[in-house]
Order: C-alpha cells, then sequence, then structure tokens
DNA sequence: GTCTATAGGGAGATAGAC
DNA sequence: GTCTATCTCCCTATAGAC
C-alpha cells in the first residue's frame, strides 16, 4: 500500500511538518509547492481541498501511532509508556508537537471533518494511555488513585500541555515536565528508549 | 486608569473574546469591526497593527491575573489551587481558554513580541503555582515528589491542556482532568468558589 | 494524468476625509 | 481626534493547458 504517486507523499510528509510546527491556518498551499518546486494550485490534483488534504494527514499520523502502539505491545505496560513520553520528546526536539496538541488549540476556527479527525486521534490516544496504566498499576509498577480512564484523561492533557508549553523554554522544558509525571506515577526514572526507533519506521 | 476611549475598550474586550476561542490567525479586523458597527480599518487608529492589539489584550489578560492573585491572597494555599482550576472552568464554559493556552499552540506562527507577552504571562501563572504548592506542602495540604518548580511547571501544562483537549468533549472533560490532578495532589474534593467572583472584577 | 494561469475573496495596512 | 475609501498582498480554488 504504497502512496498513489511520489509527489502526493511528498506534499503529504512537507503538510505534516508545517501542520505540526505551525498549525492549520499558519500554512499554505504556497509553502508545501516553494518545497517542491511546483505551482501551489497543483496540490489540489493531489487533495481537493485543505481539510481533505489536513485530514489525510493526521489519518496517517494516527496510522503511525497505530504501528507504533503494535510495535511496543511486547514491552511492560510502564515501558509503554515512558516510551511514548520519549516520542513526544523526539518531536519536540524537531520543533513539533502531536497534531491533537497543535489542533485542539485551533478547533473551533478549523473545519468540522478536521476536528472529527483529530477526535479520532485522541480517542486512539486516550486508549492507549488507559489500558497502559490500567495494566500498570495491575502489576504494580504504577500507582495512582481515581479510575485508569481518568488518570488517561489527566496524562493526556499533560503530554499536550508540555509539548506546546515546553517550546517556550526548549525541549528540556518538556523532560521536566513528564519526568515529573512519570514520578508522580511511580514509574522508572529510566525511559524506555526503543520505542522512538519504532516510531519513525515506515 | 480608565481606557482611553470606549471604543478603544471595546474592541480590546472583542478581541480578546476571539483570541480566546478561535487564536491569533483566525479572527480578523473585520470580526471586530463588524460587533463595533464601523470599517476594519478604523481599528488601526486604536492599535497601529495586530499584533499591536493582541499584545494589548495579554497584558490586559496579565493585569486581571495579577488583581486575581492579589484578591485571593488571603485565602489558603489549597483553596488558591482549586479557586484557580475553578476560574479556568469558568473560562471553558464560556468556550474560552486561557490565552496561554491559544497561544502556545501558535508561537511558532505569531510575530516575535507577540511570544514574548506569552512568555511574561506564563511566568506570572507559573509564579503562582509554585508559591501556591510549596506553600500548600509545608501546611500538609497537598503531596507530590520533586521540587514545587518541578511541580507547578507539571501543573500548568496540566491545565493547558485541560483546556484544550476538554473542549473536544465539553466543559466537564476539564472538570474530570482537573478534579484528577487534584486527587493526585492530595487537595480538598470540594472546590473553593470564592476566586471566580473575585476574577471578572474591574 | 499532471500541472499552470488566473480568478475571486479576504487579510492587514496606508492615506486621506470629516 | 476618529473613522472610511482604497491599496496591495496572499490565500484557496476553478478552468484549462500540456
Amino acid at each position: 500500500m504504497t502512496p498513489r504517486t511520489d509527489t502526493r507523499a511528498r506534499i503529504l510528509a512537507i503538510a505534516e511538518g508545517h501542520l505540526m510546527r505551525r498549525g492549520y491556518h499558519a500554512f499554505s498551499f504556497a509553502d508545501i509547492a516553494q518545497e517542491l518546486g511546483i505551482k501551489p494550485a497543483a496540490i489540489h490534483y493531489h487533495f481537493a481541498t485543505k481539510p481533505e488534504l489536513v485530514c489525510a494527514v493526521i489519518q496517517a499520523y494516527a496510522r503511525r501511532f497505530d504501528r507504533w502502539v503494535a510495535a511496543v505491545e511486547g514491552l511492560s505496560a510502564a515501558d509503554r509508556l515512558t516510551g511514548y513520553f520519549e516520542v513526544g520528546r523526539l518531536l519536540v526536539s524537531d520543533g513539533r508537537v502531536c497534531p491533537l496538541s497543535m489542533l485542539t488549540a485551533e478547533q473551533d476556527a478549523i473545519p468540522a471533518d478536521v476536528v472529527e479527525e483529530v477526535r479520532g486521534l485522541h480517542a486512539r490516544i486516550l486508549a492507549f494511555y488507559v489500558d497502559s496504566l490500567a495494566q500498570a498499576r495491575t502489576v504494580g509498577a504504577a500507582s495512582f488513585g481515581g479510575s485508569p480512564e481518568d488518570e488517561g484523561g489527566m496524562v493526556a492533557c499533560t503530554l499536550v500541555g508540555a509539548q506546546l508549553l515546553a517550546r517556550l523554554h526548549g525541549p528540556d522544558a518538556y523532560v521536566r515536565v513528564m519526568r515529573q509525571q512519570g514520578r508522580a506515577l511511580g514509574l522508572p526514572e529510566q525511559w524506555s528508549a526503543f520505542p522512538t526507533s519504532a516510531w519513525s519506521a515506515r
């Protein structure tokens, strides 16, 4: 299931970069076209509209997240959690944030179908947190009060906030926040490193 | 120190609403002008440029935050913290988020002087968290590992994330997340209600 | 099948009217 | 002192060229 054309795939990749760095309203077809050496209107052949392009970007990101979850399935719940924190660090170090972090801010100012994709991505990520947290607590690798659902919702918010806020003070600020989150959960100080190599796969 | 003109004050108020709901790029002078019954260009008389307008909005918000902090000075540290969580709920219930939450997402796509204002707002809010958390832990009203600075940084991120993410599922989602944060801190389940009345003052 | 020329609308800002 | 007419630029999208 390779991309239909190379240009299409390159548009997706470039758009993803802009979306994760600048957000929906702050990049244009011209930005993408310039990097590709084509005219802005050429993009409309591959993606009819901007919402359609952005939806495709989010869907591709969601599939990548799914592959990552599958790749770390064999790890302990604690390693999966710290591993995902580490993936987030990877993005922040590259000046990016998860599309979820970026687009939830803009949700009242972007097309409804894009918001639906964001909602879908949120549901996947939340399910990962809830599942991993529940399992980690069961085996005594994490401790928290309340339900895994509540805790997962909170950890999701913390990571989103950390990705956004930490850019004010550099990647280290993200790490400090998420280490504090790990400490609050009783997770190991040493984060699992393997999962980041599984992220860029494919 | 009342606003120089009524129109100027109304522009600020309307711009604040748009900024907190839609973000920097998703509102225009035309939006403000329409609500005021004037032409878009008239706004340039009161605020030379859009960055200047937005900076003024953030400064006004920061002053309001300062007044709030002064107003709750007499409360216990725990009440100050839950009180600020409640202020955040007030905003979310009105479809808004703190400018800090909104603009950190857009920080790579907005003028540098606006980012500086955001940074300043962040510093104030962070100082409030750090101070309140340190005091709360000292008197046994809150418990957390690590330094108050680290914990304050984390709580700030959680609230930002909660304001953004919760809009996907309504104000209740914000409350669930921040209650979970309160639980993790060992704060009272009952949030202090007084501080919200002190918010809109002036 | 792939891309370009260009339309059409909306943005922020300047210069000038009242 | 306050606001409007208008300019210029940039955005997405359509129609049509190769």
